[in-house]
DNA sequence: GAATTTTGCTAAAACGCTTGAACAGTCTGA
DNA sequence: TCAGACTGTTCAAGCGTTTTAGCAAAATTC
């Protein structure tokens, strides 16, 4: 990453670096040929070390040869010495899945970027082989360490090869604690948050629909409900927790089943589920959110803020964790061996909850 | 610091490598002193060299060191030695904004890893420094190549430094034509096959809710419509075609104007604009497919496969435009300058078309 | 049984860079 | 005025591979 000077002083310095298709790539050795000086020299003055007694004048002349050549350090050789390159792995098992995987790659390549690392990311799509090839590439890559997602958070086991580098586990976790770093999202927040939107529209009596997979997000979810309930003194009621299959079909299916709880809003699993269910309540003839509030879980964009009304959810911080899992592998924060990491689910407000009347 | 050497020979080796944390990576070095031979024999037993002649008890001992000692080659020192990694680079205008990209990536590195090469990518969210910085960053580590891609199929301008790689423009394409190897969708193809999808399904009047915002798929898929009109021997009819804004929003307000055209069916410029107008068509009492048929675009999977009814729509083969892109860029497949390949757009059909009637 | 070929293996030179040690000069202080 | 400190630069070793040329020993030929 040179940082490609000033053409300093004498004008018109005819730059050709850039030259397409250059038989061979510029070294530090033609460098300092035409600075005329070591090659010694031409290192010291790119990697500005501090200790480094260079002359002005010589750096000036180093710096101009560079522009001239449009010289490009060889990374490759760079790691050979130091040992590890700059490059963070990142092991998903569902890229194409699902939208969400994107946002955990933003999240660790903005911050693997701002510390000057790139990623380098395997899709595996769950296939085992293909993860033990994308880890051994890693490694020989030398890689500073790996990050070892999945789409949706659930325990993980961790292959073996992954031991032979430094890695956190991102949105799933091991589960034999104490053995493995890792970042989740905190579901059982954020169904407390979900919850609390709707408490906070003036809601008393409130049904969960909670999904019929079983996954931490099903207990945290239903956690965080039941904490929001207790929180504002209302007792749980398992009979206004239904469970459906998270998606649209699911959610339009459990109306029939919702409606004869005679609550005022629910809490859906997920915003794919709320999807569904927004169709069947309408055809039901019940708008949303006069007659009936509804709020989902997953924050899923092309769904949650485009709905009629506009879905009130709470976001998967998968961004975050991308980022955090980067932290945490760079020891810039704190990676407790013992439990994961939790990361917060926020809520975003739209309108399917209506303001709590005035009275 | 090594762990513990050999108990060469002797039954029972007992395999200790993946040694976590181990202090220095084994080298071929280590491996030859294990086996008894030069690191050049051992070079050559690893890389199984046609015309090299090794003894089989020779290659014995030197694949037993390496399973020992769990050896790994340091491909950093391979890509010194050789000039270019096997690294393909993904530079990505937006892997966050859209669910599109992931299939982007899932593609390239499906097809990379086929060939033996790895992704390496960067996120740039349309920023031109970090997007300079990334392909330098890219050039330093001796890419193989670049595959520089858009989320949207789009006209690009080419940065300077990309030229410095061999690279392919996925789903955009260079201004000035003859100048860039591209690959893009095939809008017109696509808005062939979604019409047509309305035409089996024995509709004559059909309209088209176009996008407001310039681009090659407003252009492309209004040609494509036009194309199978004048294929039926149906003529064109410029009433037909309203413009809104390509989401939810722009779908369900155009619902009105929609109505008075007295249309059996529409096709709709996206899959986003497809959903709203189901809420706008719901709202008048419409049903779909019965009292009118929809067609969508872009199969984008969270929203065409579980609107009610499931939408029949024309697939974006963004999968396919990686992965072509990566052949392209090896040289597997053909790749003109003068023109960009284009990529064919699968019709999805699923129920938001009736089947025609019998009669 | 010498001449020739074949076989099995190694020495050593790259590849492009970093870095600690070393070395001339030039200053400084007493 | 000279020891010592400082300044600016270079030497050369080393990072872990690959690969070519070459060598000794064994096998084959006649």
């Amino acid at each position: 990453m040179i940082s490609q000077e000033k053409n300093s002083g004498i004008a018109a310095a005819p730059i050709d670096h850039a030259r397409a298709g250059r038989a061979h790539p510029v070294t530090l050795r033609e460098v300092a040929e035409l600075a005329g000086v070591s090659t010694a020299t031409v290192s010291l003055v790119i990697n500005k070390k501090k200790n480094a007694r260079i002359a002005d004048e010589t750096r000036q002349r180093v710096t101009e040869a560079i522009a001239q050549l449009g010289y490009r350090p060889n990374a490759m050789a760079q790691t050979l010495v130091s040992g590890t390159s700059k490059f963070i792995g990142l092991v998903a098992d569902g890229v194409a899945t699902t939208p969400f995987a994107g946002q955990i790659i933003h999240g660790a390549q903005d911050e693997a970027w701002k510390h000057g690392y790139a990623l380098l990311i395997a899709n595996t799509e769950g296939n085992k082989d293909l993860e033990r090839d994308a880890i051994a590439m890693m490694l020989e890559y030398k890689v500073r360490g790996i990050l070892y997602s999945t789409w949706f958070h659930r325990p993980t086991d961790i292959p073996e090869t992954l031991r032979e580098a430094d890695f956190v586990l991102v949105n799933c976790f091991s589960p034999d604690a104490g053995t493995a770093r890792a970042v989740v999202p905190d579901e059982a927040q954020g169904g407390q948050s979900a919850t609390e939107i709707l408490l906070r529209g003036g809601h008393r009596r409130i049904a969960f629909i909670n999904t019929t997979t079983p996954a931490p997000a099903k207990d945290g979810r239903l956690q965080g409900y039941k904490d929001a309930l207790e929180a504002a003194g209302i007792s749980f009621d398992p009979d206004l927790v239904l469970e459906a299959y998270p998606d649209q079909e699911g959610g339009y299916g459990a109306t029939e089943d919702l409606l004869k709880l005679g609550v005022s809003a629910v809490y859906c699993y997920n915003d794919r589920m709320a999807m569904g269910l927004y169709d069947g309540l309408r055809e039901n003839g019940l708008s949303i959110p006069e007659d009936i509030a509804v709020v989902g879980f997953d924050n899923q964009e092309v769904i949650a803020a485009h709905l009629r009304p506009p879905l009130s959810t709470v976001s998967l911080p998968h961004y975050e964790l991308g980022a955090a899992g980067v932290r945490m592998l760079l020891g810039i924060d704190a990676a407790p061996l013992e439990s994961a990491v939790k990361i917060a689910c926020p809520a975003v407000e739209r309108d399917s909850v209506a303001a709590p009347s005035p009275a």
